[in-house]
DNA sequence: AAAGTGACTGACA
DNA sequence: GTGTCAGCCACTT
């Protein structure tokens, strides 16, 4: 059977998520640029990680445009802080324009 | 099938 | 800075 578009794209994202280096981030918007669908499934797809992928990808370096934290629980910040990337108590990523990264589109 | 919802975004007031 | 609207797509009720 046909996947759905989120299910297919899942491996992509992961994979793209990988060239996002250590102390950058990028927005879901950049990714799915880079990958030719909409923002919003984008989101879908990141709300949809299991436990194991989202510990096995960089799942916390997509922020939203303009460097907001869209993540619920807070635990993004914490992540994010942890490598080195600041983020104001109003969940805004310091330096955003300076710390953007976009990944080049895969193929 | 129809309506509601969401880890989105850009434009406008 | 905040609030609202429209476009978007998959999932849930």
């Amino acid at each position: 059977m046909r996947p759905s578009a989120a299910a297919r794209l899942k491996p992509r994202l992961l994979s793209l998520l990988h060239e996002v280096p250590r102390g950058r981030v990028t927005t879901y918007g950049t990714l799915a640029a880079c990958l030719g669908v909409s923002a919003r499934l984008v989101a879908r797809v990141m709300a949809s990680l299991s436990e194991a992928e989202a510990e096995g990808a960089p799942w916390h370096r997509v922020v939203g445009a303009g460097g907001v934290l869209r993540t619920a629980g807070g635990r993004q910040a914490e992540r994010l802080r942890r490598e080195g990337v600041g983020v104001s108590a109003r969940d805004r990523v310091e330096g955003f324009a300076r710390l953007l990264f976009t990944p080049s589109a895969e193929g």
